[in-house]
DNA sequence: TAGATTGTTAATCGATTAACAATC
DNA sequence: TAGATTGTTAATCGATTAACAATC
């Protein structure tokens, strides 16, 4: 059952750059910004641009490219960024911090409300401007808040127990930056933030460069 | 140019969680773990599980499954998390504290031996029991350090600049945790890791859903 | 106008999945 | 032995890329 099957997922990963460079371009005044040159700039194929920004309906003018303001509002609106979106953040460790300062959420309409985390000695301080609450509060505040998006940051033994919690407590989307295999029901989403994942696309990248660099050797 | 470009990436991308569960596996003291069992965990498809393992080059048993033993062996090797790798964080904020702090890292032969910032607040410091030093230093540390891999967590304001004095003191591999585009040599890996890709699939996953929903209320 | 860029349709490529023989 | 699981070969699916007409 893989729920919630999002259709040209890659594109849809690529489409936040678009929108930063769609933004810079704003900026710094310029009213089109061509696929070629948004290819040029994220090293990608022309037509990969073009390909994936057909997904979000805009319309290019031959030559000049797509127009700034439009563009920057179909990527937006196709992502659901132009609506506000309130979350918890639960775990207010470093990691649950660092993403609560970071400022590109808030751009992209994602508030946090509010962090949970299991030691006393952060409970009444903030995490960004947001008050952090005992982890064991979580089911009244996340009711009382409204909150149905939650960012887990818990340590891994944790996981588990805490995202039954926050699905009890009414949460219906978990943005998952545990390597635990979240078990929930089906009508919750889980987004999966592997870092592992990454470290592995980290390590096989020096691999290859190795093979190629002793290769060259020869 | 998509130099350093990695075969099998989806396979590759899937075999740390293949890694960790054939882990808690040995910790259970199960000596066999079958491709089936994975992917019920993980909820993949058998057949995705077994011709992903292929490409470490494990060797399973009918009716049993795969060794455990041999089975973490060979996705270390794939992967070579068998080999120590030092590495520095640039960006002692609460991002490059998280990731130094993340266990898993050492589970996998990474080593973060040293940090570096820009806030004097810091200098002295530690980064789970590695020393702040300040960012002007980079270049003498690395040096000395002897070290390739450097993970990056500055503001995105700093990150091209940034990267460029890591690349000028020896870095040949850059984990990059901002939103910018870095223009490094060919001979430099640079490992993206996207929040905002992230953020777009839960947006996407969420939109879905409330898709169907009002679908069902037909 | 000339030419750069879009957008569509088709071809290619690679990843996933299916089928099934081999095997413990 | 019977049957669950592996591993290989082929088929399907989806994403990327190519080709090119349309257009500003």
């Amino acid at each position: 059952m893989p729920k919630f099957k999002v259709s040209y997922a890659p594109s849809v990963r690529r489409l936040p750059s678009y929108l930063l460079l769609a933004k810079q371009a704003l900026d710094h005044g310029d009213e089109y910004i061509s696929g070629t040159l948004i290819a040029m700039e994220l090293n990608l194929e022309p037509i990969q641009v073009r390909k994936d920004l057909s997904i979000t309906g805009i319309a290019g003018k031959p030559k000049r490219g797509y127009p700034v303001v439009p563009l920057i509002g179909a990527i937006e609106s196709y992502l659901n960024w132009d609506k506000r979106v309130d979350a918890v953040v639960v775990g207010a460790g470093n990691l649950g911090s660092a993403l609560s300062g970071f400022p590109g959420f808030k751009q992209h309409g994602l508030y946090i409300v509010a962090g949970f985390d299991a030691d006393p000695s952060k409970f009444g301080g903030l995490i960004h401007d947001s008050p952090v609450y005992p982890i064991d509060q979580v089911a009244e505040r996340v009711a009382v808040l409204g909150v149905t998006v939650a960012i887990l940051t818990v340590p891994s033994a944790y996981a588990q127990d805490v995202a039954t919690t926050l699905v009890a407590s009414g949460i219906k989307a978990i943005w998952n930056f545990t390597n635990i295999k979240l078990k929930v029901p089906d009508d919750v989403i889980v987004q999966n933030e592997d870092l592992s994942s990454g470290y592995a696309m980290l390590s096989m990248k020096r691999r290859i460069r190795s093979a190629m660099m002793s290769e060259d050797a020869d």
